[in-house]
DNA sequence: TTGTAGGCGTTATCAA
DNA sequence: TTGATAACGCCTACAA
């Protein structure tokens, strides 16, 4: 019923070269120079023929090529997002306050993801550099020796985003997560924990927030704590590696510190299969503070990072960069807070 | 600590030219022309050239512009993807599979968040068409008279998503939200609610599904139900849209549609809070099936689409566009499935 | 206020 | 197998 006339298939795209300014000039009587200054200056150019412009652009539908105009002018008005994953809504939440104050400031996101591994890394940020974006935003601060090469040789504003360094390659707007394991372990110890565990996803990121959980609860308690890792954080693996803490690793209670709000969320459906009370019996930390830390019952305490206002600082100091600003720090810290609920 | 000696800063991009295949040339002792086949075709050039040029481009870090390329091409192998929103999962996860499969044959996603508004979506449809893309996906089947038109003009692939329409622009890879609401009605009917309300996000697509639910429900069952509508889809507007239902407009059990899984949620929320047994007192209909909706309890009753699947298909069916194919179809139904849990 | 000339860094088309 | 030459569509001088 659709296919019958077929007002948009096979004859589409026949070689069509496309609308120009010196077509869209042509018709105004006014050369191509006279109707690039009309888009990019108005003022520029008399009412009149901005009139006139105005009305072959509407007769032509003409739209700017803004390659030809990026390969000219060395501008492209691109800025490159490489974030691990998008489904991932701790790199989505950053993405869609950076990628909001970019495109108010007339840019657009060039966007792919790079999974965790360092070369495939690399390979994407080759792709991009090749489009010549005004400036790039890297999630972590770990790459590839040939990535720093890349980016250094492209001269371009790079933000890392999502951890902490003290040697960016250019700019750093993050936060320690090493800092986000000890600080749980410090809350541990106020609020009266005495034996602990950790509950890690595989991702180099979540283990430095659990060993730094684990050595900084060492440190105050004097005793090891068990830290099982599972290769990816959901709620079956947090599920089963809680059960691994209690029947094999003897684990019998205390404060249970998790990667993410996902395995924490694993944990307390576990601990509730089993009658084990939370947080009386089992107390559990998170880290992330997803919408669920909030709803979940008991609410869960975890790790907050301000998600938002990482993404739009990070806009904001490559806007400063690409206008030719020094910006009088290359490094920031936005933190995190504990956010303190009924699981611990 | 960091900003003494500024490796990175003021004296970066001085009117840097970059390396151009024209230097790649020189040292490697062949013209630019060379340089160019050696990258599109290696075979064409000998291998000792070959071996020349290959050091040249390492010793230079050269990096092709592919603005330059696509300008004299025509192909800028890049692909557009209109979403409403990056971090709602329903367009992320459809995305994923959409821009990784792109990605596989070379392609890169240009994204830009376009909102819920039409005149919005014109605006963001004309700053990507400005970039050339090869092709472009937007979601939804409702765009403003001046999208149709540009796209038209623009002779590229469209495919539209998330919906379904027998007037594509281009191309079509969706489901329709009508049938869904009338599955869940027939469902209700089936499992012997004869009560019933609805719960909607305000988009129009929630609404489309809750209107379709409602009137296939009165078809039915004879009788009128209310829909009470938030303007957005959260866990909180679940449990005041179940309060209003419940306090002021004479609801007193029986089926509760919701327009999505988070409603739905909030929905179970509020009858928790109530000591309402679900789904004894209330049953309770969910849309999207999110992770959510497996690990609440009680499990959530809802609608999946096949989400992975759109993404997959669209992203092909643009591929074969590109390739001159003419499609056996331009408008896919992926479906959807109601998956009963314990909810109702 | 408007126009002319010259290139941006590639690919396409010939010719050698 | 290689190279010269001509675009691609626009922006940046500079000139009128």
């Amino acid at each position: 019923m659709t296919q019958s006339d077929d007002p948009s298939g096979a004859g589409r795209k026949r070689n069509q070269r496309g609308v120009t300014m010196e077509a869209v000039g042509r018709i105004a009587g006014v050369s191509q120079v006279t109707v690039s200054r009309a888009l990019s200056d108005p003022s520029k150019v008399s009412p009149q023929t901005m009139a006139r412009i105005r009305d072959a652009i509407a007769v032509t539908g003409f739209v700017p090529n803004a390659l030809a105009g990026a390969l000219v002018s060395r501008k492209s008005m691109m800025v490159s997002a490489l974030v691990p994953s998008i489904t991932n809504i701790i790199y989505a939440s950053m993405l869609a306050p950076f990628s909001s104050e970019l495109k108010s400031r007339g840019y657009q996101i060039l966007l792919s993801e790079t999974g965790l591994d360092p070369d495939e890394e690399a390979a994407v940020v080759e792709a991009h550099l090749s489009r010549r974006p005004d400036a790039i935003w890297l999630t972590g601060v770990h790459h590839a020796a040939r990535t720093r090469r890349m980016l250094i040789g492209a001269s371009i504003p790079v933000v890392e985003t999502w951890d902490m360094t003290e040697t960016p390659i250019d700019l750093c707007v993050g936060f320690s997560h090493a800092a986000s394991g000890r600080a749980v372990a410090e809350f541990a110890r106020e609020a009266g924990y005495t034996k602990g565990a950790g509950i890690s996803a595989g991702d180099e990121r979540a283990q430095r927030r659990l060993g730094a959980f684990a050595s900084r609860f060492r440190e105050l308690s004097g005793c090891n704590i068990p830290v099982v890792t599972a290769s990816y954080g959901s709620i079956a693996a947090g599920r089963a590696m809680l059960a691994e803490l209690l029947d094999r690793r003897g684990f019998s209670g205390g404060l249970v510190a998790c990667s993410s709000d996902v395995l924490a969320q694993g944990v307390l459906i576990e601990a509730a299969a089993r009658g084990i009370a939370v947080p009386t019996d089992l107390a559990v930390v998170g880290f992330g503070d997803q919408e669920l830390a909030e709803t979940v019952e008991p609410g869960l305490t975890t790790i907050r990072v301000n998600r938002d206002a990482m993404g739009r600082i990070a806009a904001q100091a490559l806007l400063a960069r690409i206008g030719g600003e020094t910006p009088p720090r290359d490094v920031i810290d936005v933190g995190f807070t504990l956010i303190r609920r009924a699981s611990a």
